[in-house]
DNA sequence: TATGAATGAGCATTCATTCAT
DNA sequence: CATGAATGAATGCTCATTCAT
């Protein structure tokens, strides 16, 4: 309705139309994978049904098609947007502080926020394997999973490496930190996702904390 | 047909012919579970059918429904299953060391081996969010596995709790930890399912001191 | 829009523009029957989509529904027209010759290329049994269809009539003629679809040749 | 129900009742085939539903597709078996008449009778255009159906051939000869699915004189 | 009037579950 | 008990049709 009046109102030129029929039809195209997210999280990919994601974007069945050519698309298209969302937050900035330990705690802090955030995402990313491989849905999907792990990877190691070059981390395998790093970070991300914990810079403090120098007593 | 008419000539004792039914009965159903166990693994609950367990497990499907009423009490027994038998695993035995760190190593090198074993049952578990609820199947399961999550959780806290109380782990709040001691097996798990690192001794050990000491360069 | 605006730009008298108009509009319709046509040919009536035709006529579905109310009436209106265009053609003309012989040469030629040119219809034709009754699409377009089917008949009935008349055919039944004149066409019409052999007045005397005097040798 | 009794009575050896079982498969399997047949000749292929053809065969949906792997499969598993049945009949017998026209007229007269009785399958066969190719349904059927075309052609080329080489026919080109006698056929096999004329045997020697003499009036 | 995105009824196909043998 | 064919509800996807622009 309100976009009807605004549209007559700045009926200016005929590249306006155009344009707002681009935003109204990405607006549509992301509200459906809103929806598809909460769908999929809940029920699990297979368990979702193209009508659930419908409903719950508040258009019919045919309108999903109008924009995934099915339901694989959906999820791809899912993983896409958002992997890269997350990627994106979680890369180093020129505004990040320049001593290890604080941009780890900057970065997990990030992540945290990110995943408060997306929860649902990161509920159906697990169910997919994005975090390590389980369940081996379409193989159409798979070749572009495989794309969005080794993305979540490379963030992962590279905040390593860059512990390693800098001489804050043990130069064990690359590989191994990184995979410390990321189970240390699922371990509360998961229970941030049940409790709700609100203090992300705590917490992460903490991550941070037991992930450099361990659980042992300190003397 | 056959078998039953071999069996009535082969009548030798009325106790004998029970305990031959309850075992020939108990090596079914168990192989219904392993065949299961596999193909869930493979492709996740939902995408599994019934068909497809009962043709790993050389039977009819209708021999299934002989053994469990549905598809959910099949998953239901199987995570029940499984997860008594690497409760028992993980917990302590006698013959354990005493010293703390020892303890530890021992008892998650048992983890390790468990899953090298039983790799299936882990993606089953991930996927049922045995280590952390993410999708919710049917509500009937849920019930029954929030039992499995517990003690998967018990386990844990009482091994990290043996640390608190001996004073081997700093005493920051015991869940967190556990949470962590999970996280950090977890990682190494998952790469275990895919790498087929046979040292278990070796990878034990470096998990246990990444537990302990952290990822933090040490003087 | 651009085009809206030319055609502002161009009004010249207030007749002429009601005038163009129409020509547009019957143009458009034509335009869009060309598009069923071959689609309809290519994948049948419930095969060709209402998405197909309007691609295949450069226009928007909607357009289509501008100047047809569904689906049935596309196709209605299509056998309408060509048989129209048909019957016309096949219908006795002044400057055909007297003889029944040569009538019935100049007429099979003219037949065979109305063919060439509309071969997709007939192909569509055929499909609906308006040179057979076989499939039973909508009630709605039989009835319309059964008024096509009348008229085929009703001019190779003629044609027969007139030969019997003249004495230059077996007095058998018309009827049976008809449809012996209408199958023996038929055989040779669909093999020209196929061949596509350009001369048109030999394969006619052939056709006309069998016809009267049948394949048995003559001595 | 019957069945059942005859099986108690029966019960001999353990060889009965599989045979039993492939008996019963096939005489669903047929039933099914029959429910196509007519359901496909009513509306089309594409315009029947699976689920008509089981309501006609008094099964479930799911019946039909223990029995085919798809609509497709219906479909071709139709025109198999029934151009088999066809071209089988259609073919010479020891029996038959020595001279030319005799041997035609029982031929022509054994193809009225079949399509008496499957008429339906016309239908199907015509709108498939296994007599002349129109419509493109899928390509998976399609390379079958050319087998079948092929299978009609020949036969009715083998006819033809046996006439020109007895000398009983114009050695004009056998294809174009071939086409003549089908089209002949077809124009009067249409009719009869109409008329429902009993005389088979007229019609044949009708055919058979108009194939081989002609329209013409003769002195 | 042309446009083309939205709609939702309709249909092919799957698969958990039953049950006669 | 084991068997596996039959069942039919459930679900992904299509496409004729509508309607706001």
């Amino acid at each position: 309705m309100t976009i009807r009046k605004e549209r007559a109102s700045l009926r200016r030129s005929s590249v306006r139309l155009p344009r707002r029929r681009a935003e109204s039809r990405a607006l549509l195209r992301s509200s459906i994978l809103d929806a598809a997210e909460s769908v999929f999280a809940e029920r699990g990919f297979r368990g979702a049904r193209i009508q659930d994601i419908a409903a719950r974007a508040r258009i019919a069945v045919g309108t999903v098609y109008n924009h995934f050519t099915d339901k694989d698309d959906v999820l791809g298209a899912l993983l896409e947007e958002r992997t890269q969302e997350l990627v994106t937050e979680l890369k180093a900035k020129r505004e990040d502080p320049k001593e290890f330990r604080e941009r780890l705690e900057v970065r997990v802090g990030r992540m945290l926020a990110c995943v408060e955030k997306h929860w649902a995402f990161f509920a159906v990313a697990n169910e997919q394997g994005l975090f390590a491989g389980s369940a081996v849905p379409s193989a159409r999907a798979a070749t572009r999973r495989l794309r969005h792990v080794e993305q979540f990877r490379a963030v992962f190691r590279a905040l390593v490496d860059e512990g390693i070059a800098s001489g804050d981390l043990e130069p064990i395998g690359g590989d191994a930190l990184a995979r410390f790093l990321g189970g240390t970070l699922r371990a509360f991300l998961l229970s941030s996702l049940v409790e709700r914990n609100p203090d992300v810079g705590r917490r992460a403090a903490t991550i941070v904390d037991l992930f450099l120098h361990g659980a042992a007593r300190r003397a």
